[in-house]
DNA sequence: GATGAATGAGAATTCATTCAT
DNA sequence: CATGAATGAATTCTCATTCAT
């Protein structure tokens, strides 16, 4: 019929109505876990009806990898922003900045991260190592170290191990007061890890 | 009828089939996850009928509980008889005992642990800090605090933190040299965390 | 395309299914009893997948309900209609009317009546007294009674007498005759029950 | 070892193993019906083992069974004993004598008796009809027929009516007085099927 | 006789995926 | 593009029955 006036477009643009099934999918997710969610609650969270929802992914892994992305994207931007609003000598401050965005970041996707980087099928033993964000860490690491602002052997080792120390205190956070003070602790820890003096 | 030396008995000790269930389960876990693993798939793999493992478990869960439990005191036997061994008080070497040997546990079993202690369902959102591995390691950073060793404002959050880093650094093993190698290193980021001096 | 008139649709209305589904349920009830079909087999005597049993009931409970109802309907509805043919005032042809349009529906239905009235798990001891029916029967004969038709101690005492004796013979039938004589007989002790003059 | 003194025997009779298991048979069926009741739960219940089960019945049809025979002979004999105490020509009394004791027979056994007359598998269609109790009351109608102590045309047809009536009425018990009413009632509506007078 | 571990066929139910409209 | 009825493979779990001890 004519121009159909008052309803709702039923034809969204697809980049929104693959947004609306990720958000449907990460809230269920975060809910239920991924094994425990079906097609069809994210489907019916994104107000689709069922076979839309292969439209815009082939399947549910495939929602997995994209929240996977849209995180780091999310995280990464994040850190990158605010390491870069610090001047280029200061490492101890880029550092602390690295670690206090990421925690900030991460207290808000924390448990989504979680989800979507472990929850999925034959868990790549990787762990927490395969991250852009490890990768970031690593070269200011290497940086610093390059700069003599710290020494250490093996720049990537301490990467990885402080960002997994990271992860672990953020996802038991709740415990400590406000993230400010997790924050604080964190940074502490960071820079006994790299010897330089704490606060 | 006489000796019948070489036909296996039918029946096994209860505790035996429980083992060899748990077994075929661990190594069907390590190799496609746990969401992907049937009970089929596990009963066959311990040469039983798919009836047999109600008799033991009931549910798929229950296995897994099982086998974190296990894990739990496999690796908690390796740390402590490894402590006890040093006196009372040497703190660093405490540290490094703990440190050393729960790397070595986890070499072993590091991968089936992240298995089973994250691939279930509604993850307790508690990431690695419900654990009794961290208290023991909170009790003996805070035994050391006590004791003047080192100066922690608060031991289960370095032990969480360390912990996880920990286990991060050693699911990425195998970029490294040997274990030595990796317990070493882990052992000089532990001591820079507690501020003891490093090698 | 065009009126592809030979093609039967893949997609019934859901009422059609749904009957189609309870047709098949009520005929495998019938020939093997509830507790022996299997929902596999209710599927393919309708012609549908297995799954789609669930898309129209939750359990084979709910099937046996549904017919329960089904059953009711179509009997109440057979008995309401005959009653209703008969003048108001002559109470002795109503009970008649009542009586023979009751054998007569069940007649019909008399087997799976009983398969679905009492084949269901925790019989609910309550036997055929919970029984719209027997509501109506009861009114009846409480309003003959108010109107000196015939005099009753208790018309639902009776209506569940005369209900409960009404179904046991039909459901002996084939031994008499015609469902005529069977009818006569029927009322003929209805009749008796009540006082009234038999024929 | 020796002559295990203060242990009960692990052999009982076999009659009394069997009533064991018949008894707890029965109250299970009564309290979740027939298919909800396994055999381990029989077994269970009489404090023998799953295996003990099937060196006393072939299958769960069999125990149905030998409940049906049990509950009919005693019913039986409760009203064979009863209706044997009033002297041969009194044909209204003998009538109800027998009334009287089934309804109080199936006061105590009716629940049991619905359910192993009807619940097994592939009913009988049969309904309450082919039923030794029910030849018991045709003979007693026929008789009374036979010396003119009343009319029927087809006391087969009346005694099933009259039985199945009983029947209901009884399950329906509860809502009466004392079983001393429902007794009164069953024994008044008995008289004017046969049309004798009532009380 | 008695036991109870072991069996394995079988049933219910779920859900990712397809496809005609 | 969007829909949602239909599909059917796959999985979990139950339980009657057997049999070595």
């Amino acid at each position: 019929m004519g121009a159909d006036v008052a309803s709702k477009p039923r034809t969204k643009p697809a980049d929104q109505r693959r947004d609306d099934l990720m958000n449907a999918a990460e809230r269920l997710f975060l809910d239920q876990g991924v094994a425990a969610t079906t097609i069809e609650q994210i489907t019916s969270g994104a107000g689709v009806a069922k076979g839309s929802f292969y439209l815009h992914f082939t399947a549910k892994e495939d929602v997995v990898a994209a929240l996977r992305l849209r995180f780091a994207e999310r995280v990464g931007g994040i850190i990158t922003s605010a390491v870069d609003r610090i001047a280029t000598g200061d490492w101890g401050d880029r550092l602390a900045a690295w670690l206090t965005a990421c925690a900030e970041g991460y207290a808000t996707f924390a448990t989504l991260h979680d989800m979507v980087f472990r929850d999925v099928p034959p868990p790549t033993n990787a762990g927490l190592a395969d991250n852009p964000l490890i990768d970031g860490l690593t070269q200011l690491l290497a940086a610093g170290d390059a700069a003599g602002a710290w020494r250490l052997e093996d720049p990537r080792f301490t990467a990885i191990f402080l960002f997994n120390a990271l992860h672990g205190v953020i996802l038991d956070a709740g415990r400590y007061g406000g993230s400010d003070a997790l924050a604080r602790r964190i940074v502490d820890h960071g820079f006994r890890l790299v010897g330089l003096p704490t606060g």
